[in-house]
DNA sequence: ACTGAAAAGCAGTAGGG
DNA sequence: CCCTACTGCTTTTCAGT
Protein backbone atom coordinates (compact mmCIF):
# COMPACT_ATOMS: atom_id res chain seq x y z
CA UNK A 1 0.00 0.00 0.00
CA UNK A 2 2.77 2.21 0.98
CA UNK A 3 4.23 3.43 -2.91
CA UNK A 4 8.07 3.93 -3.14
CA UNK A 5 8.64 7.34 -3.37
CA UNK A 6 11.91 9.19 -4.05
CA UNK A 7 13.73 12.46 -2.88
CA UNK A 8 11.69 14.37 -6.38
CA UNK A 9 8.34 13.00 -5.30
CA UNK A 10 8.81 14.14 -2.17
CA UNK A 11 9.87 17.34 -3.20
CA UNK A 12 6.91 17.78 -5.57
CA UNK A 13 4.60 17.11 -2.35
CA UNK A 14 6.51 19.79 -0.25
CA UNK A 15 5.74 22.27 -3.17
CA UNK A 16 2.14 21.19 -3.84
CA UNK A 17 1.02 21.06 0.32
CA UNK A 18 1.87 24.04 0.24
CA UNK A 19 0.68 25.64 -2.94
CA UNK A 20 -1.64 23.35 -5.21
CA UNK A 21 -2.45 25.75 -7.53
CA UNK A 22 0.98 26.86 -9.03
CA UNK A 23 1.34 26.07 -12.99
CA UNK A 24 3.64 22.58 -13.78
CA UNK A 25 5.79 24.45 -15.35
CA UNK A 26 7.03 26.71 -12.00
CA UNK A 27 6.61 23.07 -10.30
CA UNK A 28 9.02 22.11 -12.76
CA UNK A 29 11.86 24.35 -12.04
CA UNK A 30 11.40 23.74 -8.58
CA UNK A 31 12.06 20.49 -8.52
CA UNK A 32 14.45 20.64 -11.20
CA UNK A 33 13.06 18.57 -14.12
CA UNK A 34 11.19 19.07 -17.14
CA UNK A 35 7.48 20.41 -16.85
CA UNK A 36 6.33 16.79 -19.14
CA UNK A 37 8.25 14.77 -16.40
CA UNK A 38 6.84 16.42 -13.84
CA UNK A 39 3.38 16.39 -14.90
CA UNK A 40 4.05 13.07 -15.69
CA UNK A 41 4.82 11.95 -11.70
CA UNK A 42 1.95 13.99 -10.90
CA UNK A 43 -0.68 12.42 -12.56
CA UNK A 44 1.25 8.89 -11.19
CA UNK A 45 0.92 10.43 -7.81
CA UNK A 46 -2.99 11.05 -8.03
CA UNK A 47 -3.59 7.69 -9.91
CA UNK A 48 -2.15 5.78 -7.25
CA UNK A 49 -4.28 7.83 -4.03
CA UNK A 50 -0.98 9.71 -3.14
CA UNK A 51 -2.08 12.82 -3.66
CA UNK A 52 -6.27 12.27 -3.10
CA UNK A 53 -7.00 15.75 -3.76
CA UNK A 54 -6.51 19.58 -3.81
CA UNK A 55 -8.34 21.73 -1.67
CA UNK A 56 -8.78 25.37 -1.01
CA UNK A 57 -8.37 26.21 2.39
CA UNK A 58 -11.03 28.24 3.79
CA UNK A 59 -10.73 30.98 6.89
CA UNK A 60 -13.49 29.79 9.20
CA UNK A 61 -13.81 33.00 10.61
CA UNK A 62 -13.52 35.20 7.84
CA UNK A 63 -16.42 32.80 6.75
CA UNK A 64 -17.96 33.39 9.98
CA UNK A 65 -17.26 31.07 11.68
CA UNK A 66 -15.71 32.16 14.88
CA UNK A 67 -16.31 29.81 17.03
CA UNK A 68 -14.18 26.61 17.14
CA UNK A 69 -14.28 23.66 19.37
CA UNK A 70 -13.04 20.20 20.29
CA UNK A 71 -15.90 18.01 21.15
CA UNK A 72 -15.39 14.13 22.71
CA UNK A 73 -17.80 11.76 22.78
CA UNK A 74 -18.28 8.92 25.09
CA UNK A 75 -20.78 6.11 24.25
CA UNK A 76 -22.34 4.53 26.92
CA UNK A 77 -22.46 0.86 27.91
CA UNK A 78 -22.61 -2.26 25.62
CA UNK A 79 -24.87 -2.40 21.71
CA UNK A 80 -23.26 1.06 20.21
CA UNK A 81 -25.53 1.75 17.52
CA UNK A 82 -22.79 4.20 15.06
CA UNK A 83 -24.72 4.28 12.07
CA UNK A 84 -27.09 7.78 13.24
CA UNK A 85 -23.87 9.05 14.12
CA UNK A 86 -22.33 8.17 10.90
CA UNK A 87 -25.83 9.96 9.33
CA UNK A 88 -25.29 12.95 11.78
CA UNK A 89 -21.92 13.81 10.05
CA UNK A 90 -23.59 14.06 6.70
CA UNK A 91 -26.41 16.86 8.07
CA UNK A 92 -23.68 18.58 9.85
CA UNK A 93 -21.75 20.74 8.40
CA UNK A 94 -20.61 21.82 11.31
CA UNK A 95 -18.49 19.27 12.24
CA UNK A 96 -15.48 19.74 10.27
CA UNK A 97 -13.60 16.27 11.34
CA UNK A 98 -14.49 13.23 13.13
CA UNK A 99 -12.01 10.71 14.42
CA UNK A 100 -12.66 7.43 15.59
CA UNK A 101 -10.48 6.63 18.35
CA UNK A 102 -9.47 4.28 20.76
CA UNK A 103 -9.57 5.10 24.63
CA UNK A 104 -12.42 6.21 26.49
CA UNK A 105 -13.99 8.38 24.14
CA UNK A 106 -15.20 6.85 20.85
CA UNK A 107 -14.99 9.84 18.58
CA UNK A 108 -12.74 13.21 18.56
CA UNK A 109 -14.46 16.03 16.65
CA UNK A 110 -13.75 19.45 15.37
CA UNK A 111 -17.08 21.33 15.64
CA UNK A 112 -16.72 25.03 13.58
CA UNK A 113 -19.94 27.48 14.70
CA UNK A 114 -21.36 30.60 14.25
CA UNK A 115 -21.92 31.66 17.47
CA UNK A 116 -21.97 29.99 21.38
CA UNK A 117 -25.50 29.08 20.88
CA UNK A 118 -24.96 27.56 17.55
CA UNK A 119 -22.35 25.28 19.47
CA UNK A 120 -25.04 24.77 22.04
CA UNK A 121 -27.24 23.26 19.63
CA UNK A 122 -24.53 21.18 17.73
CA UNK A 123 -23.39 19.79 21.46
CA UNK A 124 -27.09 18.66 22.55
CA UNK A 125 -27.52 17.15 19.17
CA UNK A 126 -24.46 14.71 19.94
CA UNK A 127 -25.16 14.31 23.82
CA UNK A 128 -28.29 11.93 22.11
CA UNK A 129 -25.54 9.32 21.64
CA UNK A 130 -23.37 9.89 24.68
CA UNK A 131 -21.87 11.90 27.03
CA UNK A 132 -19.98 14.42 25.20
CA UNK A 133 -16.55 16.73 26.25
CA UNK A 134 -16.27 19.94 24.89
CA UNK A 135 -12.98 22.75 24.99
CA UNK A 136 -13.38 25.67 23.16
CA UNK A 137 -10.02 25.92 21.17
CA UNK A 138 -7.97 29.31 21.76
CA UNK A 139 -5.86 29.96 19.33
CA UNK A 140 -4.40 27.35 16.41
CA UNK A 141 -0.53 27.44 17.08
CA UNK A 142 -0.34 24.93 14.06
CA UNK A 143 -3.37 25.10 11.69
CA UNK A 144 -2.50 21.99 9.58
CA UNK A 145 -0.48 20.31 7.65
CA UNK A 146 0.37 17.17 5.70
CA UNK A 147 3.29 14.75 6.10
CA UNK A 148 6.72 15.39 5.06
CA UNK A 149 9.99 13.02 3.96
CA UNK A 150 10.97 11.16 6.99
CA UNK A 151 14.21 11.68 6.66
CA UNK A 152 16.65 12.48 4.44
CA UNK A 153 17.12 9.53 1.75
CA UNK A 154 19.12 8.54 -0.91
CA UNK A 155 17.75 9.05 -4.00
CA UNK A 156 16.72 6.21 -4.53
CA UNK B 1 -13.48 40.64 9.71
CA UNK B 2 -16.07 38.59 8.58
CA UNK B 3 -16.59 40.09 4.58
CA UNK B 4 -20.07 39.87 2.93
CA UNK B 5 -20.02 36.80 0.79
CA UNK B 6 -23.12 36.04 -1.62
CA UNK B 7 -24.68 33.03 -2.61
CA UNK B 8 -21.94 33.10 -5.65
CA UNK B 9 -18.62 32.99 -3.41
CA UNK B 10 -20.26 30.39 -1.43
CA UNK B 11 -20.52 28.27 -4.68
CA UNK B 12 -16.73 29.12 -6.08
CA UNK B 13 -15.77 28.29 -2.26
CA UNK B 14 -17.88 24.87 -2.31
CA UNK B 15 -16.22 24.20 -5.86
CA UNK B 16 -12.56 25.13 -4.89
CA UNK B 17 -12.49 23.58 -1.26
CA UNK B 18 -13.89 20.53 -3.43
CA UNK B 19 -11.40 20.94 -6.25
CA UNK B 20 -8.94 23.11 -5.92
CA UNK B 21 -7.25 23.17 -8.96
CA UNK B 22 -10.08 22.95 -11.72
CA UNK B 23 -9.28 25.57 -14.14
CA UNK B 24 -11.20 28.96 -13.82
CA UNK B 25 -13.18 28.36 -17.34
CA UNK B 26 -14.63 25.18 -16.01
CA UNK B 27 -15.43 26.96 -12.53
CA UNK B 28 -17.12 29.46 -14.65
CA UNK B 29 -19.54 27.36 -16.06
CA UNK B 30 -20.83 25.97 -13.06
CA UNK B 31 -21.20 29.36 -11.05
CA UNK B 32 -22.83 30.41 -13.77
CA UNK B 33 -20.46 33.39 -14.58
CA UNK B 34 -18.02 34.58 -17.34
CA UNK B 35 -14.21 33.60 -16.91
CA UNK B 36 -13.16 36.92 -16.44
CA UNK B 37 -15.97 37.67 -13.93
CA UNK B 38 -15.27 34.52 -11.55
CA UNK B 39 -11.47 35.02 -11.64
CA UNK B 40 -11.61 38.81 -10.25
CA UNK B 41 -14.03 36.94 -7.36
CA UNK B 42 -11.35 34.46 -6.70
CA UNK B 43 -8.85 37.09 -6.40
CA UNK B 44 -10.66 39.04 -4.17
CA UNK B 45 -11.47 36.41 -2.03
CA UNK B 46 -7.56 35.47 -1.79
CA UNK B 47 -6.85 39.18 -1.23
CA UNK B 48 -9.20 38.86 1.41
CA UNK B 49 -7.73 35.82 3.60
CA UNK B 50 -10.85 33.81 2.81
CA UNK B 51 -9.43 31.62 0.95
CA UNK B 52 -6.06 31.48 2.59
CA UNK B 53 -4.16 29.17 0.07
CA UNK B 54 -4.41 26.11 -2.00
CA UNK B 55 -3.33 22.76 -0.62
CA UNK B 56 -2.57 19.13 -2.27
CA UNK B 57 -4.11 16.52 0.66
CA UNK B 58 -1.66 13.63 0.72
CA UNK B 59 -2.56 10.01 2.01
CA UNK B 60 -0.64 9.34 4.96
CA UNK B 61 -1.02 5.62 4.57
CA UNK B 62 1.09 5.54 1.34
CA UNK B 63 3.21 8.07 2.38
CA UNK B 64 4.53 5.55 5.05
CA UNK B 65 2.74 7.52 8.16
CA UNK B 66 0.23 4.20 8.80
CA UNK B 67 -0.26 5.47 12.72
CA UNK B 68 -2.71 8.36 13.11
CA UNK B 69 -3.01 9.91 16.67
CA UNK B 70 -4.38 12.31 18.92
CA UNK B 71 -2.67 14.16 21.52
CA UNK B 72 -3.70 15.84 24.27
CA UNK B 73 -1.01 17.95 26.77
CA UNK B 74 -1.16 19.00 30.02
CA UNK B 75 0.94 21.32 31.49
CA UNK B 76 1.20 21.07 35.71
CA UNK B 77 1.23 23.50 38.03
CA UNK B 78 1.28 27.59 37.57
CA UNK B 79 4.22 29.07 35.38
CA UNK B 80 4.09 27.15 31.81
CA UNK B 81 6.46 28.19 29.44
CA UNK B 82 4.49 27.70 25.95
CA UNK B 83 8.10 28.95 24.04
CA UNK B 84 9.31 25.48 23.89
CA UNK B 85 6.60 23.78 22.80
CA UNK B 86 6.39 26.03 19.56
CA UNK B 87 9.94 25.15 19.03
CA UNK B 88 9.24 21.54 18.94
CA UNK B 89 6.33 21.95 16.49
CA UNK B 90 8.72 23.48 13.90
CA UNK B 91 11.05 20.36 14.76
CA UNK B 92 8.32 17.99 14.37
CA UNK B 93 6.78 16.98 11.48
CA UNK B 94 5.05 14.25 12.94
CA UNK B 95 3.16 16.80 14.71
CA UNK B 96 0.45 17.77 11.80
CA UNK B 97 -2.03 19.86 13.72
CA UNK B 98 -1.82 21.76 17.38
CA UNK B 99 -4.99 23.59 18.83
CA UNK B 100 -5.07 25.59 21.98
CA UNK B 101 -7.90 24.59 23.98
CA UNK B 102 -9.29 25.42 27.17
CA UNK B 103 -10.42 22.79 29.75
CA UNK B 104 -8.19 20.22 31.40
CA UNK B 105 -5.54 20.05 28.50
CA UNK B 106 -3.58 22.90 27.46
CA UNK B 107 -3.13 21.59 23.87
CA UNK B 108 -5.07 18.83 21.51
CA UNK B 109 -2.78 17.34 18.76
CA UNK B 110 -2.94 15.65 15.60
CA UNK B 111 0.35 13.33 14.92
CA UNK B 112 1.34 10.77 12.40
CA UNK B 113 4.01 8.38 12.93
CA UNK B 114 5.69 5.59 11.02
CA UNK B 115 5.24 3.11 13.65
CA UNK B 116 4.67 2.72 17.30
CA UNK B 117 8.16 2.86 17.85
CA UNK B 118 8.37 6.25 16.20
CA UNK B 119 5.27 7.44 18.27
CA UNK B 120 6.46 6.44 21.21
CA UNK B 121 9.30 8.58 21.02
CA UNK B 122 7.05 11.70 19.80
CA UNK B 123 5.05 11.35 22.89
CA UNK B 124 8.47 10.81 24.93
CA UNK B 125 9.52 14.44 23.65
CA UNK B 126 5.80 15.86 24.66
CA UNK B 127 5.93 14.33 27.65
CA UNK B 128 8.53 16.20 29.04
CA UNK B 129 6.04 19.26 28.85
CA UNK B 130 3.35 18.09 31.20
CA UNK B 131 1.27 15.15 31.22
CA UNK B 132 -0.17 13.63 27.75
CA UNK B 133 -3.11 11.45 27.05
CA UNK B 134 -2.63 9.22 23.98
CA UNK B 135 -5.49 7.83 21.63
CA UNK B 136 -4.76 6.16 18.79
CA UNK B 137 -7.37 6.77 15.66
CA UNK B 138 -9.31 3.97 14.44
CA UNK B 139 -10.60 5.30 11.58
CA UNK B 140 -11.97 8.69 9.55
CA UNK B 141 -15.86 8.33 9.24
CA UNK B 142 -15.31 12.22 8.39
CA UNK B 143 -11.70 13.18 6.99
CA UNK B 144 -11.99 16.85 6.84
CA UNK B 145 -13.94 19.20 5.67
CA UNK B 146 -14.10 23.25 5.52
CA UNK B 147 -16.80 25.51 6.29
CA UNK B 148 -20.47 25.80 3.98
CA UNK B 149 -22.92 28.46 3.95
CA UNK B 150 -24.29 28.64 6.86
CA UNK B 151 -28.06 28.12 5.14
CA UNK B 152 -30.14 28.88 2.00
CA UNK B 153 -29.37 33.16 1.29
CA UNK B 154 -30.57 35.43 -0.54
CA UNK B 155 -28.12 36.08 -3.50
CA UNK B 156 -27.71 39.91 -1.50
C1' DA C 1 -19.76 44.41 -11.34
C1' DC C 2 -19.88 41.86 -15.48
C1' DT C 3 -18.75 40.77 -20.59
C1' DG C 4 -15.89 39.52 -24.55
C1' DA C 5 -11.78 39.30 -27.16
C1' DA C 6 -6.66 39.43 -27.85
C1' DA C 7 -2.08 38.25 -26.03
C1' DA C 8 0.72 35.55 -23.06
C1' DG C 9 1.44 31.47 -20.58
C1' DC C 10 0.44 26.62 -19.56
C1' DA C 11 -0.93 21.64 -20.21
C1' DG C 12 -1.18 17.55 -23.05
C1' DT C 13 0.72 14.71 -26.66
C1' DA C 14 3.99 12.76 -29.93
C1' DG C 15 8.47 11.38 -31.14
C1' DG C 16 12.83 10.07 -29.60
C1' DG C 17 17.15 9.13 -26.42
C1' DC D 1 12.45 7.62 -16.79
C1' DC D 2 13.63 11.62 -19.03
C1' DC D 3 13.81 15.30 -22.87
C1' DT D 4 12.09 18.76 -26.63
C1' DA D 5 8.69 20.55 -29.78
C1' DC D 6 4.17 21.31 -31.18
C1' DT D 7 -0.76 22.19 -30.54
C1' DG D 8 -4.82 23.53 -28.10
C1' DC D 9 -6.60 25.52 -23.74
C1' DT D 10 -6.32 28.41 -19.95
C1' DT D 11 -5.21 32.61 -17.78
C1' DT D 12 -4.55 37.41 -17.95
C1' DT D 13 -5.36 41.90 -19.39
C1' DC D 14 -8.06 45.49 -21.06
C1' DA D 15 -11.54 48.15 -23.56
C1' DG D 16 -16.39 48.49 -23.35
C1' DT D 17 -21.24 48.17 -21.15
Amino acid sequence: MTESLDATDWAILDELQHEGRIPFTELARRVNLSTSATTERVRRLEAAGVISGYRAEVDLERTGYPVLAVVRLKYPGPGNRHEPLRRLLGERPEILECLRTTGDDCYVMKVATTSMAHLEEVVDKLAEFGSTTTNLVLSRPLPLRGPRVPRARPSE
